[in-house]
DNA sequence: TTGAAAGCGCTAACAA
DNA sequence: TTGTTAGCGCTTTCAA
């Protein structure tokens, strides 16, 4: 059986195609598709097989506008790289088996203005297009916004704001320096990540303790900030890396890998091999920094679990379980060859 | 200046809220929003404040439903998993400066039940949700369900479809059996991929041809279908292994590099040394492959140039532009640890 | 320059 | 068992 009386529409079917071509009010599809009670077996087969035949799916927009739920989770991020990216992959593979679809949503699509996206996103999916959200390390304090549960991974600083998922940036920032400085590394420079960040604070603050520990004074000239994105990090590194050799630092520990490749980005152009001129070490352990030349040394954070740990929480908040608010994972240093000690 | 004059709603403001507020008509509350003629300055200004006041954005759901266009790419995936992450690292680098969100969703929950995905993510986000779309690995050939533009990547096989995005699968398979042939096995497995796609049946295509050009005859006893996915890989993978010694292959071809990983766990289970008693080749390049024990030789996509160009092609689709609607783009042999002469 | 009203595709009372 | 109706939050004619 073909379809319409009318010239087939270009357009995609909607529930009033399907509800004249079964011959039955829009309310009656309606139902058999949300599997109410109430519409006889004979009438459920029909509109059925027109569903069938016209190939109907419900718009997501329509209903979730109407529906109070969504049954989809949403993922906000600034943008998709190796971080957000593999915290993406734990949270789907937590996923499976939930009910639940994913919608990741990349809010940002300027460097510059990043300010403020996941307000944005959060107010324009939030309530009706998700059920619930995970933010990738928010560029501000998350109110309830859209008065959906929201969990923050990789936070940003500041008193009480959603749920948590972060891993333990000050035991891992203090590793990290502590290899350079068992290495025998006296000039450590400092690349820093995004200051609004919990993570970032507490990945300098162990980077400090560490130098402290070791009777060392960090040198402020030696302290950048590097946003923790490639673009803001180039121009800072390029400094550092130019200063005169006396001066210049040995080490540098990048507050994530992405600012770190793009210091071993800017070695490889001024000349500099890494590591016998300059040991460089990372933080994240994302995929890419394996594979760099050399491969980096860097710090784990076990971002697929903290993806699955948000959705646990997320999901828990959605059920109105009780469930712990924040969590905290462990890291792990991770040698590989791009730190060795100070040249002679 | 505070907000409302009634208690405040917990919920998010709506485009109500800011007319109520603001004493003017929710059609001049839209109006200002974008950037219609016709509103005073004073009256533009009146709103833009309540506007700030009370944090509003627009309904994302809202404007969708009512608007033909919405000024969001979607990327359409089974799951985020490696291979679609690297495209949507692609992806989100190509989408800065166009003016475009980006909205990822996953589509398929279960492993087995993953046909039809795409038709259905089209039906329920297309023309409301999201202008185009890119669906990478599509589980069926996509016809017009939804009228909007759309790029597939990695395309499923069959007659002539959506604009695609591929690689050089005969000729990348092809260099991949040539490495292992050139390194003197003669016993040497094929892990397939997911038959329905035209990437797969090149991939094994490509493989026979190698064997026959090298006077060797594929065996079928080591062909065996991996679908691309680890959980589908594992049991052919282990059967291939179990062989006794005399007909166990001493080299796997896995078409991805999820499967080649996979090869490495159950080899590993099974006491079989990678690559002294076994090689392993896989397929992609994921970043994952880098850092596998040993490192996976494999066979590099650009993966995030296929991204870029996918949404390239999109994104002159839908600014009714002339261009090419298909690109294969060129792979790369990459030798790392897990291949090997066999054993004597 | 402003607002009233219709309607996007769907769901949920409520009536019939 | 089915259909009528009233919206969800927004944009867009069209009148005022």
């Amino acid at each position: 059986m073909t379809t319409a009386d009318q010239p087939r529409r270009s357009t995609r079917a909607t529930i009033v195609d399907v509800a004249r071509e079964a011959g039955v009010s829009v309310a009656t599809v309606s139902k058999v598709i949300n599997g109410r009670y109430g519409v006889s077996e004979s009438t459920t087969e029909r509109v059925l097989g027109v569903i069938d035949d016209l190939g109907y799916e419900s718009s997501l927009v329509a209903s979730s506008l109407r529906r109070k739920s969504t049954n989809v989770i949403g993922v906000l991020v600034a943008e998709f790289e190796p971080y957000s990216a593999e915290l993406l992959k734990g949270i789907s593979a937590g996923l499976a088996g939930t009910g639940y679809e994913l919608l990741a949503h990349a809010g940002s699509t300027d460097v510059h203005s990043r300010s403020g996206w996941e307000r944005r996103s959060l107010s324009r999916l939030g309530r009706t297009l998700i059920d619930g959200a995970i933010v990738v390390t928010p560029s501000m304090l998350i109110t309830d916004q859209a008065d959906i549960p929201v969990v923050a991974v990789d936070p940003h600083t500041g008193p009480d704001g959603p749920a948590t998922v972060d891993s333990d940036n000050l035991h891992g920032a203090r590793s990290a320096a502590d290899h350079l400085v068992a290495l025998g590394h006296r000039r450590i420079a400092f690349l820093g990540g995004r200051p609004d960040l919990r993570s970032a604070q507490l990945r300098e603050e162990g980077f400090r303790a560490s130098l402290l520990a070791a009777g060392l004074t960090p040198d402020p000239d030696l302290m950048k900030v590097g946003g923790y994105h490639p673009d803001l990090a180039e121009a800072p590194a390029r400094e550092l890396l130019s200063l005169p050799p006396d001066r210049r630092p040995t080490a540098v520990f990048a507050a994530n890998d992405l600012s770190a490749l793009k210091v071993l980005e800017v070695a490889r152009e001024l000349g500099l091999r890494v590591p016998e001129d300059l040991s460089v070490i990372g933080y994240d352990n994302v995929p890419e920094s394996a594979s760099s030349t050399p491969p980096l040394s860097t710090v784990a954070q076990p971002l697929h679990e903290m993806g699955v740990t948000a959705l646990r929480i997320l999901l828990a908040m959605l059920a109105q379980q009780p469930v712990e608010r924040h969590v905290r994972m462990p890291t792990e240093l991770v040698v590989r060859a791009s730190t060795a000690p100070p040249p002679a």
